[in-house]
DNA sequence: AGCACGCCGACT
DNA sequence: GTCGGCGTGCTC
């Protein structure tokens, strides 16, 4: 027999895979997919992935074995790693990135350094430091990292070596299993038991034990003992619920042989008890859209559904699951925050029943398991596992056997890009490499396509397909521009309403109506100002003015999380008058509730949903009309759907016009559109202000025509022209270091570097809009590149640039990150 | 990411 | 003369 050897991946940002030896005895049980605990390095132990087998022995290394296996089944499957290898490729990064971004944190395992006390008496006389680390171990602390920490400066790796060849302590690699399934007591009747008349006669000898009796009656009830010659089971907590007895009541009657109880393995997700409701019909535009999309996935792998909102999308993707579910494949659901889609988990859970499963970052990471496993087991058991994944970006790496469509609803959000750490992946994109991969259709729907996206469906290169009529005679909402300077000049505002809208208020609550106003800053205040000298107080860690919360009355910066209480005079001059500047959704809230003091008013920020249930609470209210205005930041621009909001109140849209990216109009286009959605009613139009000092700017011009392709179109030649996506493709590099002189030498070095292929167009190094972020300096260099260029290749030669300039002694601490296709 | 090895300054 | 700082490079 040959040997044999398994190439892993570790949960290490490294790049290449490594060779274990697999001992005679595991040979049979290894496979690719499966997790092995291996040791790395001298002591560590990690839960690496078997990526694949040979029988080749590596020359020149000494290979340590494999030490057990952890899984039956494969964890991640071999057609999964596909992906895999694409996005390190894309994206720059290793597989060991990939693995640690794809598996959730109960399924990865890393060692932890345990310290014990031998118990062996010395005569030798110890220091200080080696005194404090025995008497801090007879305490109790056993981490090596607890150690250090409870020690601070006075523990030495020096003192730990040196106890340990005076053999006082010693110590040892433990991992521990992050995933434990969680179990319950369960109830049946005794396996004895094995008739009614056996039933019966324990019955009998339980005279004397009336309770007990009784207690047994209520389980015969509920369970139905021997109505259809099943043994039936009930959990201990549900039998007992409600009743008066007591849990040693049951293990009374289990001692007696009647009733049995044992431990049973459970699920963490609550499996609601759901009415299962048949599908919706769809009205006649929505049956169109859906007959163009397979007429488009006919000859497309990708298809684009322009469908505006309250245009019923939802439903049209529901009948493309449900089709795909027919054929025996699942489907994945991309969205782009879970909070935000009750409603869409509710109406799949109703359709689908138990074959959905829910799968987003709110989960803990048992949760989070439990939809790994259950997605793996379609495979095995397609009527146990899930069939249909409702998830946000992390959900593409789920391990589908049998994908059949994805669905990635509101394609054009930007929180399918994740911005750190490595890989920086966009799950749109990723959904449609991971389509064509396993030859599953991809329908990418909004209402504002992405100009990526719909340049790709004018190409050609995806269908196309437009859903434009709203849902039930719903209008479009009409759209007020509104000029706050010749409000202000002519000293017509109401605080920080123009007239306009607040006029519209004012009528909409006499008419019991709902308003949503959107101020893009939370806080009360986003700066203040000393009334005096001018000051404006600045984080010490990030280069950003300090945000005003007054309801905590403390500075705080929104980048690194410091924060102090408001002084009461200024730092630099002492004066006693600090002004506020600036708006806030805090501020505006207090605004409000001074202009309309019988409105029931509420916010919707960071600040007011960091609970867990606070946003469905907040979304509750609005929906049983308990609030009259909501207040908020981009929150209440994405899916929410309330069918009395008539008024919606853009308080300035000056700082989302004039922030300078190039994807700026793009992103006000949409975000205006999508707080513009939520207003109107059956029957009746809503209506939507816009607060700017620009009134006459072309873009607000275009939001007011609600011309989705004027604009983009407009903005197609702007790209073209300074060479931006959608026409050329885009990949920052940001460099970091905290001291601001390596920032500025690495960065230059870095640029000349990369400039010397001259067929890439490199802009900067320059500082970013903020320069310092946590005592980190960073600048940034923009590559733009030609789309006819071997991406691959152009990739690589810049990993190589980046990696010589990080070798560079002077450059050593530099952290340089690749940002491809940033945001 | 650790962790060891190796080269330089502050101390008994 | 040593202890201990951190910079460099390897880990199957």
């Amino acid at each position: 027999m040959p040997e044999l050897f398994a190439q892993v991946i570790l949960p290490l940002s490294l790049h290449d895979a490594y060779t274990y030896k697999v001992p005679p005895l595991l040979e049979r049980d290894i496979s690719p997919g499966k997790r092995v605990i291996v040791q790395f390095g001298k002591k560590k132990i990690y839960a690496a992935l078997v990526l694949s087998l040979s029988n080749n022995k590596p020359d020149d290394i000494e290979v340590k074995e494999v030490q057990q296996i952890l899984d039956e089944h494969p964890v991640v499957l071999p057609e999964n790693f596909k992906l895999w290898h694409w996005i390190a490729t894309y994206y720059c990064c290793t597989l060991g990135d990939v693995f640690r971004a794809a598996l959730p944190t109960g399924l990865k395992l890393e060692s932890k350094s345990k310290v014990f006390l031998t118990g062996i008496e010395t005569e030798v006389k110890l220091s200080d430091k080696e005194d404090l680390i025995i008497r801090q171990l007879e305490q109790e602390v056993s981490l090596l990292a607890e150690l250090e920490r409870k020690l601070g400066s006075e523990f030495s790796y020096a003192a730990l070596k040196s106890l340990m060849s005076k053999k006082l302590i010693y110590l040892e690699e433990k991992v521990n299993a992050k995933y434990k399934p969680k179990t319950e007591t369960f109830v049946k009747l005794h396996p004895e038991i094995d008739s009614e008349q056996t039933l019966n006669e324990k019955a009998e000898s339980l005279k004397r034990a009336k309770k007990q009796l009784k207690l047994l009656y209520h389980f015969c009830s509920a369970t139905n003992a021997f109505d259809n010659n099943q043994v039936l089971e009930i959990s201990k907590k549900e039998l007992l619920h409600g009743t008066g007895f007591s849990p040693g009541m049951v293990k009374e009657l289990d001692k007696k042989k009647i009733l049995k109880e044992y431990r049973k393995q459970v699920s963490r997700i609550e499996e609601e008890k759901i009415d299962q409701v048949s599908i919706n019909l769809l009205n006649k535009y929505q049956e169109k859209a859906l007959a163009e999309i397979k007429t488009e996935f006919a000859s497309k792998q990708v298809t684009l559904i322009h469908g505006i909102t309250a245009s019923g999308k939802t439903e049209v993707y529901i009948h493309l699951i449900d089709e795909i579910l027919k054929t025996g494949k699942q489907a994945l659901y991309l969205v782009p925050e879970i909070a935000l889609t009750t409603q869409i988990i509710h109406r799949l859970k109703n359709v689908f029943g138990n074959k959905v499963g829910i799968y987003h970052s709110r989960l803990n990471s048992q949760e989070r398991v439990e939809i790994w496993e259950k997605t793996l087991q379609f495979q095995q058991e397609p009527g146990k596992g899930y069939q249909v994944v409702l998830g946000t970006r992390s959900a593409v790496f789920l391990p589908f056997s049998k994908l059949g469509l994805i669905i990635v609803d509101e394609e054009h959000e930007n929180s399918f890009k994740q911005l750190d750490p490595t890989p920086r992946y966009n799950a749109r994109d990723m959904a449609v490499i991971l389509g064509i991969q396993n030859n599953a259709k991809v329908l990418l729907g909004s209402a504002t396509p992405s100009y990526e996206s719909y340049y790709n469906a004018l190409a050609g290169k995806y269908g196309l397909v437009n859903l434009l009529k709203r849902f039930s005679e719903m209008e479009l909402p009409e759209i007020i521009v509104s000029d706050l300077k010749r409000a202000y000049k002519r000293k017509e505002m109401r605080s920080i309403l123009t007239p306009d809208l607040y006029e519209l208020m004012e009528s909409a609550l006499e008419k019991n109506e709902q308003i949503i106003l959107f101020q893009n800053r939370r806080g009360y205040s986003p700066y203040v100002e000393c009334f005096t000298c001018g000051h404006i107080p600045k984080c010490s860690n990030c280069d950003v003015s300090l945000t005003y919360h007054k309801y905590k009355r403390r500075l705080s910066c929104h980048y690194c999380g410091f924060s102090y209480q408001l002084p009461d005079k200024c730092d630099e001059c002492g004066s006693p008058e600090i002004k506020t500047r600036g708006f806030g959704t805090e501020k505006i809230e207090d605004e409000i509730k001074h202009l309309f003091r019988n409105a029931r008013i509420a916010r919707m920020d960071l600040d007011t949903t960091q609970t867990k249930d606070a946003f469905s609470k907040i979304v509750k209210k609005l929906e049983d009309r308990k609030t009259d205005i909501l207040i908020g930041t981009q929150m209440v621009t994405k899916g929410l759907d309330f069918e009395h909001v008539s008024v919606v109140g853009i308080l300035n849209a000056d700082n989302l016009i004039n922030f300078p990216d190039f994807r700026a109009h793009e992103r006000a286009y949409q975000l205006i559109s999508q707080v513009s959605g939520r207003a109107g009613r059956k029957h009746k139009r809503g209506k939507v202000v816009i607060q700017t000092s620009q009134p006459d700017h072309p873009l607000i011009e275009l939001i007011q025509q609600q011309d989705y392709l004027k604009a983009l179109h407009i903005q197609f030649e702007e790209r073209k022209l300074f060479r931006y996506p959608p026409f050329f493709r885009l990949l920052k590099i940001v460099v970091k270091h905290k001291n601001i002189d390596t920032v500025n030498r690495a960065a230059n070095v870095l640029a000349t570097l990369l400039r010397k292929n001259n067929k890439l167009i490199v802009m900067g190094p320059e500082f970013p809009l903020i320069s310092r972020i946590q005592l980190w300096h960073q600048k940034e260099i923009w590559i733009k590149i030609d789309k006819s260029l071997n991406l691959d290749l152009v990739k690589s030669t810049i990993e190589i640039s980046v990696k010589n300039v990080k070798q560079q002694p002077s450059n050593s601490n530099c952290i340089i990150n690749i940002d491809v296709d940033p945001y």
